[in-house]
DNA sequence: AATGAATGAGCGTTCATTCAT
DNA sequence: TATGAATGAACGCTCATTCAT
């Protein structure tokens, strides 16, 4: 049942004379058909024959399509969570980590469009045990981030009439929501959007002068 | 097959008796239950089930499951556009036609959080041709914020460091992301975290005085 | 019930201004769309939209969808056994009757090809209610041509050693085929292939002058 | 997707101890029904109840209700082309040869009257892409035929006057609609009908001798 | 003479999953 | 470490027909 149990080490995938073992066949052709057509519209019998194996194959290494879907996510946000906790542990300043951390989620995210759209599209799907199971992972990564923030609170670079919660929750979703309407050969590249939203977070953290209009 | 032509009229809401006709009732289930277990998780039968019709009453009114879906989000959508037109249309200085666009985008947020995240959770599971209804009519919500926004750029109280898209899409995604967090009965009432977050996109529009941290 | 209670006369038809009443219409829009798509794959709904009605007033004219069908072919019917009565009963010698009622089938079959090719796709699934009434009627017209056919034998001029009913169902049974073969604008005209098929039939007729082949 | 590459093996077929696979209880139990009843009134359920199985085994053999309908006829139609062809390919004179494959027809039609009436009953409702299959073998069969008529014509034994096409299709569907007027136990057995129809066929194929009939 | 909302049974099909081999 | 035939429940949707108005 455990995704950790089931990875074939070093050792099992030099058993095997064909590179892709029928387990990473199959990981790599429901990423591909979930990103591109939903979770929910994605049948087991694609998958195995995208990834030209037998359905008693994919049941072998995968308990259930949860199960399948639930780990590409897992690896990804395992990932992205240890590029994250190098930043924060670092010993630059606040100001800075925050703003690397920002830069890293923007490239992190560029990477990944595909495998990121899965999960957006069809994490509310999964029952309940699957879905408890990455929460949980989830919201270990939006607290570092978060920690990250409230740092820059107590050391007077982040204004602190937004709380931490929201100002994280604000930048991530932002981010997450990017695939809805960046399309790739538009005016900006994805680059050029990713900068500018770090200076929009970034610029938005400053502790506000005054009131920010008449009100 | 248009929606507007089949919605009943006052006059003839009045012909029958009981309140609550029975376009009513599947609209009022069907967004209840979409909201609630998601668009593909919410069986036809399951809709008229809860509105105590038959299935052949729901497609007498609705031509698919997605003309159902697609006509909920549509009345809604049509009713925000309006809200946003009066606000932008407005003879009030451009920095507080954007705060209270800001806020009236919390607010109807706010009050219609189920009906969001049926969209928010079910829209790319429609087929092309409702989808690119609803894209139609979203994308005129959108432009209509961007206007504003750029009317800020070009009165100089709002950056011009990010592009007017940019920013729109960030602000509209944070606001549209909520559910997928904000839990009533938190630490924070939604009113306060609309106020946050409207603080929080207000903030990060004035123009950098400098480079806000050293990079 | 009966088609004939219902048929609107002559006086009925001057009352109305438009000309083709809704009756008329229904009728028309009927017979255009079983023949083109067979009347199993015609719904109720696509037959009032085309003869541009309300359901309720073809179930005010017909009783059944199957009723529709049934005066359709009756109405056909009618008039095909009438006209080779008329030949039948006439007064020039058996073998020239015999190759007018021919003729005769060949072009009415050519002038209602589509009434007819509604009948051969659908008669099989009419109730059994209709299906008896109309095969009663189809019964009455086959007996004529057999008679005619067993003139022929009692007068020596057809052959006798097959029998009379044998030979009807046969030439009847080759010319109600032809729709499904016949392509208008190929290298025969229909009236080419009907001459052909006269003559094959007349000429199978004769009395063979000996066993026709070594056995 | 192919017919052919779905047929259970012999060495498959021995694996099962029931005589009897699914798959043939299947397509045993849709013939009788669609011949019985006809195609567009058998219902799924009602194929796989009198089969005896699921109706996720039927759709695991067969694509859709209309594949199983065109592997019937498929499996016929070969049948009966392989049959023609060796009695095409004979070298006794073309008058025997002819002789001989209408009273294949016959025999073979008497054989499978009921796969047969299925087909004429309900080939107008498939879609496209399996008509168009299984048109191409008809008419490949048809072909078959005709060459053979149009050889007796070349050889002087059959009539010129009047083409080899509308010969083979007036035979063809002359057999082809007995079943719309045969009922066994009538005054005739099959048997005799056949002999009397290619009686009729054969002599109405030679050369007419001068003008059958004042005209 | 006609309306049109509503019925309700049934349709063909899909699908994640199981299990004997 | 697979195979693939079979399951069985549920799915979205269609349709001829009815009936109060």
């Amino acid at each position: 049942m455990s995704v950790a149990a089931t990875e074939p080490t070093a050792g099992a995938g030099r058993r095997r004379a064909a590179r892709g073992s029928a387990r990473q066949r199959i990981v790599a052709a429901a990423t591909e058909l979930f990103a591109r057509r939903g979770y929910g519209a994605t049948s087991v019998q694609e998958i195995v024959a995208a990834a030209e194996v037998t359905k008693g194959a994919l049941y072998h290494w995968f308990g259930s399509k949860s199960e399948l879907l639930t780990s590409i996510y897992r690896e990804l946000l395992a990932e992205q969570t240890q590029r994250l906790r190098e930043i924060a542990d670092g010993d630059a300043p606040v100001e800075e980590r925050l703003h690397a951390a920002a830069l890293d989620v923007v490239e992190h995210t560029a990477e990944h469009l595909a495998e990121l759209t899965v999960w957006a599209k069809s994490a509310h799907l999964l029952d309940d045990e699957h879905a408890e199971a990455t929460r949980r992972e989830r919201r270990r990564y939006h607290d570092l981030f978060c920690d990250l923030v409230r740092e820059g609170q107590q050391s007077g670079v982040v204004r602190t009439d937004v709380s931490a919660t929201v100002i994280t929750h604000t930048f991530l979703s932002a981010l997450g929501n990017t695939h809805t309407w960046f399309r790739p050969g538009g005016p900006l590249s994805f680059a050029e959007v990713g900068h500018q939203l770090v200076a929009l977070f970034v610029g938005g953290l400053r502790a506000p002068a005054g009131p920010p209009y008449r009100t």
